[in-house]
DNA sequence: TTAAAATGTAAAGCTTACTTGACACATGGG
DNA sequence: CCCATGTGTCAAGTAAGCTTTACATTTTAA
């Protein structure tokens, strides 16, 4: 699963640590993702798209 | 995680098992959505979402 | 150039997603 | 009535998502 969330988190000028409290995860998780290490749950898939104001689709590619 | 997955199947008059066909799951995987007893991954909300020529968003509701 | 902040990574542990196999029950067609 | 099909559910197992802790490395700013 692609995405480019660690371009939009530069684009917003959020730590991973910044972005994971608006997600209610750790920064972990968050660095996780943006590296392609897993893919986040379907809840947080929508968590992220409602932070970033975009549709899930806008912003994860299968 | 709300869903209408049950009334998307009806429309097309598949079972549980031929929805679970086209998306390489089980039926009780199917079955389980359904009743929401747990989410879908996102790459099986993707899957979901293609097989019903739809947005995950119209689909799934946090 | 040094210190702080940010990022990458790993291990151990817990929870959730998904599997197979099995059994019960409902329903509708012969 | 019988049988096939569909659905609900449970148990046990594997895999994936997420946590905390910890430490190393990179980037940034003063």
């Amino acid at each position: 699963m692609n995405n480019h969330l660690k371009a939009l988190r530069a684009e917003r000028g959020w730590s991973q640590q910044q972005l994971g409290d608006r997600l209610d995860v750790s920064r972990q998780t968050v660095n996780a993702i943006e590296r392609e290490k897993y893919d986040p749950s379907l809840p947080l898939a929508f968590d992220i798209a409602k932070v970033f104001g975009l549709q899930i689709e806008d912003i994860f590619k299968p």
